[in-house]
DNA sequence: TCAGATTCCGAACATGATGTCCATCAACCG
DNA sequence: CGGTTGATGGACATCATGTTCGGAATCTGA
């Protein structure tokens, strides 16, 4: 199973004050801003010793900041199911921890995600929360409507629509308190947006 | 009101020809791996000439395909609110049309916005639906309730849910006919999502 | 503690894309 | 037709990427 026998305590050194330059930079300048030699000099790590490591800068940030988000995206949602209360309110549980995690590290979060475009930029994050839906739909498919409805279209708009809100929240500054936008959000997806 | 006199035929030429080599190009290997260089041998108009009429890609794509497509766009929500029937079935008019355009120019859509990448053109197409969006919040607010519920979040809620929905819909060869995507959306976005 | 193995360093090199400038030439418009 | 404007392509400067290599530093295991 292990892959790794030991571990040189100079890469392991390498590799976590290079991951740390990362963060720093992106808090600083943006993800897109940053150049492999930005990152070098940060961490004062020669650019022959990074690509030793990695071979780009998005290798780097997979292998790090992506890891880590969904390692702690897990827990919380760990937590949020093992919580008391009823169906429906347990249901979409994901989103009160996920607002306030996101609060948590606005910082982080706005750098890679928000201002301009990076709605698809949080592909693991995504990912994961397609996966805590389905998991949601599943558990609740009994007393369904036989599925003229494909479930992964249901699935994508839940999703779609709370990371939209999600970056909004954010860029806005992250005004509204997080049980708020939970309730809110958590409404409009049960029962429509009140226009039609 | 009209800010050009005449249109020299040179300049128009090389506009146009142009933006015809770059939806060749985004057709053939997709936009992010394009270069200006290679728009101009597509083309066959020197780099100099492009930098004249052009900052970049990005400017070339913007005052090209954006401008086209949110002609298109509200041009389609025009004729939806003009059309006879329920306000019910009139709202959110440019949806269907969109899922229809969408998949005439499947390629390039898919291209374009579909598996990863895709971040850069998203972002303008989502700023266009989002002004649709809101016009038509602003249209329907007479009969609302107080707003405890900002407007911009509905705006965001509806655009990402589509957003999401369409590229799924696109990237799954988009098998189910536009007419029932755009009647299952519009039930979601309205009614909201069957399980809680 | 020491020796051999591994890693780090930095500087040099090759490559490729961006963006600017300019003199020359061709096309357009009135 | 003649003056104006746009097109051309090549030279330049700049910057980021990715590779290579020999020598120096550092680690690991005995």
């Amino acid at each position: 199973m292990g892959t790794e026998k030991t571990i040189d305590r100079r890469v392991a050194r390498t590799r976590s004050t290079l991951h740390h330059a990362l963060i720093t930079l992106i808090l600083r300048k943006g993800y897109e801003a940053i150049t492999v030699e930005d990152i070098c000099n940060e961490a004062n790590i020669g650019r022959s010793t990074f690509y030793a490591h990695f071979t780009s800068k998005d290798d780097l940030k997979r292998s790090g900041l992506d890891d880590h988000l969904r390692a702690m995206l897990v827990e919380r949602q760990r937590h949020a199911l093992a919580a008391p209360g009823e169906l429906k309110d347990r249901s979409l549980g994901f989103v009160l921890g996920m607002f306030e995690h996101a609060r948590e590290h606005i910082d982080l979060y706005r750098a890679l995600a928000g201002g301009r475009g990076g709605t698809i930029v949080l592909g693991s994050i995504r990912e994961i929360l397609c996966d805590l839906v389905r998991a949601e739909l599943a558990a609740n498919k009994d007393r369904k409507l036989p599925d003229v409805v494909p479930n992964e279209l249901i699935v994508q708009f839940v999703v779609g629509a709370f990371l939209s809100v999600l970056i909004w929240w954010l860029d806005g500054g992250a005004k509204l308190p997080p049980q708020q936008v939970d309730q809110i959000f958590r409404r409009l997806a049960t029962e429509g947006v009140p226009s039609a």
